[in-house]
DNA sequence: CCAAGTTGTCTATTAGCATAGACAACTTGG
DNA sequence: CCAAGTTGTCTATGCTAATAGACAACTTGG
């Protein structure tokens, strides 16, 4: 709780590691209000802006977020999400203590341009069904996915979707016992004004972009999809080896 | 050996904390020379003005020592000397791994003040030897003792110390099996020029100066002496409880 | 709607950090 | 004794940290 003086170490660093050692052995719950600047400014003894300084540093990084007139909350720590051969939303999210939920956007029919249709194995200009989904971790948003499967194999996906609200769930209905995730591409954007409202996130903030699709045990591609995560909620885990 | 930047660490302190954990794992034994400022500088990359504050720093603290003209060096690990009951210098150096050794300076015969008597259970004004002797581990020189003993009971004592160069020994000789230190007062001093050069110590450097008397098994005051110490070359450990 | 409490932003000042260059003082090896 | 290399000290400059105060913008609870 103090601070060293002419330490080599800045104020606002000690104030910074103190806040996140609060945050990493619990005295500051994920979710909760931190104490607002000028109490944490007393408690250490500075100024209220070396602790402003403190909580930018925490903010940067995703471990706190401030809501101005409100106050400093503890961001819930980022889901883990390992990206494996075997990648299910529900489960991943399940695992780790959360309640997975689906909720279908929008689903409509389109025709399949180069790339997806070489993705699913089609050919340009074959029937699609285009998903636009959300995927939530208890009643925060995590992802919003645009997903294409082939309109000839899954005829109707939009509404089943829209009952099951789980791709798991919409491919075992088509008789798809088992399916794994062929390939992964990552990279990141920033959030626009559709995925921030989807989302429920500020606009301006990142979004990680993930394009995946999953093929059945005898590797027929099944779906392609791509994802926008909320990258303050999430980490992704990779494997390796 | 890279420094970050912007981090809330000053660039001096982590150049301090590369130093010493480098004195530390080994790389800059004790006793040697550290690279020169500039050279230091250079693997850091900054200022020389950096590295000096650095070292200035690990100085301030004992690690190192620098000496103009020459260059900067690691201080040796100071002795640790527990102060128990039973406080023998040749078993605290040898248990330290360094060898032991003892140098008569001088003895002569002298009559007991009232604080010397007191200690020793003497009538003021009795016949004692006083012995000036030098003692060291490998070949540092840790501290210069004058030693009082009763002349009665212990004839020709500074020859005996001449030949034995132990105090242990000493005592054997006279058929003192065992003994114990009863009291030790410490309190510091500047080293004059008389303990400067028997201890190759700088002017104006700090000693401890110790106070002691041995017993024997059954309380009979032995000798007390009188112990300037090098600071910077021990370390003593009080066994609290 | 209001009052209290919160975060956000601005200006201003003081102190320390880091860099740069120059030279003095000293040690060492040849 | 000299030259090279070392630490010590001085001046100077730009940048960041930390402090202080004031007010705006916003949220919350009553």
């Amino acid at each position: 709780m103090s601070v060293e003086e002419s330490s080599g170490v800045a104020l606002w660093r000690q104030v910074a590691d103190g806040i996140e050692r609060g945050i990493a052995d619990g005295r500051f719950a994920a979710g909760t209000k931190l104490p607002g600047e000028v109490e944490i400014a007393e408690t250490y003894r500075v100024n209220r802006h070396t602790v402003r300084r403190a909580l930018a540093a925490l903010a940067e990084r995703g471990l706190v977020r401030a809501e101005r007139g409100s106050g400093t909350y503890v961001e819930a720590q980022r889901l883990a999400y390992p990206l494996r051969s075997r990648t299910r939303f529900s489960e991943i999210v399940g695992a780790s203590g959360h309640e997975p939920r689906g909720q279908l956007i929008d689903a409509c029919d389109e025709i399949a341009t180069r790339e997806i249709a070489r993705e699913l194995g089609l050919k340009t200009g074959a029937r699609l069904i285009r998903i636009e989904s959300v995927r939530l971790a208890d009643r925060m948003p995590i992802c919003v996915s645009t997903t294409w499967l082939s309109a000839e194999r899954f005829p109707d996906a939009g509404s089943v979707f829209g009952n099951v609200r789980s791709m798991t769930k919409l491919l075992a209905h088509y008789g798809v016992r088992d399916y794994r995730r062929s390939s992964t591409r990552i990279t990141a954007a920033i959030a626009d004004a559709t995925d921030a409202a989807r989302l429920d996130l500020a606009l301006g903030r990142p979004v990680l972009v993930v394009d995946a699709t999953d093929v059945d045990p005898s590797d027929k591609p099944l779906v392609t999809k791509r994802s926008r995560f909320a990258a303050e909620r999430v980490e992704f885990l990779v494997e390796n080896g």
